[in-house]
Order: structure tokens, then sequence, then C-alpha cells
DNA sequence: TAAAAAAAAGAACGAACGTTCATATTTAAA
DNA sequence: TTTAAATATGAACGTTCGTTCTTTTTTTTA
């Protein structure tokens, strides 16, 4: 599978994501018309991605949000409590989005090695798809707790995957936490270091192959290259 | 080489670093006596390292600065012009570390395998002595031009030996471009996410081992395994 | 078209920010 | 010990911040 194919099962959009907040958190947003609600929503969070991209979320000022947005000071806060709060919500979106989209690869494979392949390959794909989501969740979350339990949840799936792969000789023994610790890092550079694919002319499509590529090498028992 | 050696023979501590920042910048710092200039300055470092951890730099105000190294803000602007310097002599110094030690491993070793694995070894080990000035590096550095010249210049450096081993035969073909991303990937996962191997009870000694394990199976040309 | 509801607007407020500077204290020199 | 230089202090300043709230505008309903 490729990202266009991944893009045509997946037919999720930033809007979708925005109606999703806005439904999740109608008790918090003053706003009841639908439409405008998930229209300025989207607004937001595109601007909040492109001011905080350069600086961080806490060096951008509401002033500058409401410039960005074309939305006034007063509105804005028709759609969360305060500053703090929008951060809160962008992550839980973030996490979210990344959540569901791996329970639900998990489910579509059987052979560990297909599994495993499919799991990670999803997980960069779906960085592409919704990266300024996955870069924001990433360098605002520093020490926080709900993060660190993601870490571990996403990891443990890695993992699991390695350890019951090893059990059916498909997998070469050895430390298995350590390696899906090195996935979910070379995962994870594909988001936070664009500027530099963009520059080299590096597809998604590559940096997957490539990833599969070194996992296959290492992970992969000798005699099952026929399953890659 | 495991990294209790290397300690031994790199010999630079954080005081080093400190004096080496205030010879650096005896223009701008106003204080006349170094060990006065010294401490202070390791005590600045130190406490900017351990307020920007949780929420970055630009959430650490000056006031709380000030409480931590136990200074009066007056004192502190003796030692920088402002708070935006300040980020910025963290940020050349830590860079600077970088470069200097990778060069200087770089001479140590002809043979393309020993090469790789001295350089990759030489930055993890190097990353876990001066944590702190290489995760403020990355987490503060975003989209500055710098710091994205200096990554492209580490990387061409492993890049570049990645070439030269396939000429030799030492090494598989491939897009060397792409591996040299991936294997900084992995180094910069140690100290990102110090908590996550904190937990696992791993060391940088088992984590720089993984890593060179999966290079290892991703890169030497078969039949060279005798070198490892 | 008139009344009611919803949404947008932006001036205003207090708090917190980075920074400065006149003064006090400490250290070194005479 | 006295004098001068170096260093430390923290109140005060102007600015900018997040946030609120009354008013205006727009949209919907009757």
């Amino acid at each position: 599978m490729d990202y266009k194919e991944f893009k045509k099962i997946y037919e999720v959009s930033n809007r979708d994501i925005s109606r999703e907040v806005y439904r999740n958190n109608k008790g918090i947003i003053l706003i009841k018309k639908e439409k405008t609600a998930v229209n300025n929503l989207e607004k937001i969070f595109n601007a909040v991605f492109n001011i905080s991209y350069k600086k961080g979320f806490q060096a951008m000022s509401m002033r500058a949000l409401s410039q960005k947005t074309g939305m006034s000071l007063g509105s804005l806060y028709a759609y969360f409590k305060g500053k703090e709060d929008l951060q809160d919500i962008i992550q839980i979106q973030g996490w979210s989005i990344i959540k569901k989209d791996l329970e639900k690869v998990l489910k579509s494979h059987n052979n560990p090695w297909e599994r495993l392949k499919a799991v990670i390959k999803a997980h960069v794909f779906l960085s592409e798809l919704f990266r300024p989501w996955f870069y924001f969740t990433f360098m605002e979350a520093r020490n926080i707790k709900a993060v660190k339990s993601m870490e571990d949840h996403t990891q443990k799936i890695l993992t699991n995957i390695l350890v019951e792969g090893e059990k059916q000789g498909v997998f070469k023994p050895g430390n298995h936490e350590l390696t899906a610790s090195m996935i979910k890092a070379m995962q994870q550079e594909w988001y936070l270091k664009r500027w530099k694919y963009k520059k080299l002319n590096i597809s998604v499509d590559q940096f997957a192959g490539h990833l599969m590529g070194l996992v296959e090498a290492f992970c992969l028992a000798p005699g099952q290259e026929g399953c890659a």
C-alpha cells in the first residue's frame, strides 16, 4: 500500500477533525450553529499551527491568533475557555487521531510481519496527512503525563507484535522494547524534519520504504524474506 | 569503547563549558573575575535547563530564573544582553560541543565501518554527558536557519562515511542520505526521551549497542561481519 | 418586515513580563 | 584602614499579555 491508496481508504479531512472537536466540546463552545463553529475551528487550528511552528505555542499571542484568523479577540473566546484550553484541545485531538488509526490497522492483519509493516506504514502515512497535528503534539507535549502514557501505549503495540512474531519464528530474538523505540524514533523523524526531506526531494513513500527495509534487515528471521 | 571509557578520555565538564562561554563572550559579559563569572554562568545554565525543560524557554520568566539561581534580576543582566541573547549563547555553545566532538572522532579512524561506529557512538555518549545542552538545543531550535545547516553538516558526515564505505565494498548500496537521516533520528531519541529509558532501565551502553546492531544489519555488506 | 437570538467586535483591565538604573554591598588595591 | 573598583540589589518603568464585557452587527424566526 502506498500513500495514495492510504489516502483514498482513510478518507478523513481536516474539516472532519474540526467537526469532531466541535462535537466533543459542545459544552464549552458557545457557538450553536455547527457550520459556523466548524468553519472557525478550522481557521483557528490552521492559524495556531502556522504561528506556533516557528516559536512555539507559548510564544503565540492571542492578538496574533486574532489577526491570522481574521476573528476578533472576543470571538475567539467563544471557542475555548482560555489559551491553555486551546492547547489541550489540540493535543487531545492529536492523540485521538493516532490512537484510533493504530487500532484500526491492528485488526486488519494476522501475520506478524504483515501486521508490523501495516502498523508502521499507517503511522507514517497518517503523520503525513495530519502533519501539523503530529508536529504540534510532539513539540508542545514536553513532560506531560498523558503524553508519556500515550507514547507507552503506541510503543507497546509495536513491542507486542515483535514478541508475538518471535514466538512464531518470524522475527529474530532481541530486545523488542528497544527495537520498538527505535522504530518510533524513525517514524517521528518524518514529521519533525519535513524541511529536510523536502530539500532532498524524498517522498513519503520513499521514506516509508526505507524504514521498512531497515526493520526487515534487523528484525526478520533468516529464511523469511519471501514474506516481504 | 563503552560510556565509562569515553568519559575518561573526553574529560570535559559542565564547568569547562561555562568557562568557554565566558571566554567567548568577554566583550558582552560585564564581570571581570573569571571565577565569579564561570560560577554564576554555571548556575544560570543549570537553572535555564531546569525551568525550561517542562514548558520551554519562552515560558521561563526572568523572575523565575532569578529565583532558581539565587541571583537578582539586575545581576543576571551582567551575563547577557537580554533573554534572547541568553538563548542564543546556549544554542551556539550546544552546537559547538557537537561539532568539535564529531571532528575529533572523524580523524581517529580510517576503516569506514570502524569510523561509522565511532562517530555514532561518540555522539550518543556525548549527548549523555551533556544531555541538557542537547535537549535544549533540539527543543528550542525550531525553524532556525543556523540549526538546519548544522543538521545538514552532521548528516553529511554520516553520508560521506557510508558512500566511501560502499565504494570499498564494506557497505551495501542504498540511499545513504536516507540512512544517515534514520541514524540521526535514533541518536536523538536517546536524549529526547530520557524518561522512557530510565523507566525501562536501559543504559546508554545498551542503547548504543542496540543502535549499532541495527546499523550493522542494514548497512554492512555480507561477508563483512568479521569486522564488527 | 419586526422582534428575538446568535455571533462578532474591540476597548478596557489588571497582571506579568523584560529591562533599566540609582543605590547598596562586597571585594581588591593602596 | 581608607579608597576605589567591582559586583549585587530590587523597586520602578513601559509594554504586552490573556481575558472580560458591553455594545454592535448579523442571522434567524415569527
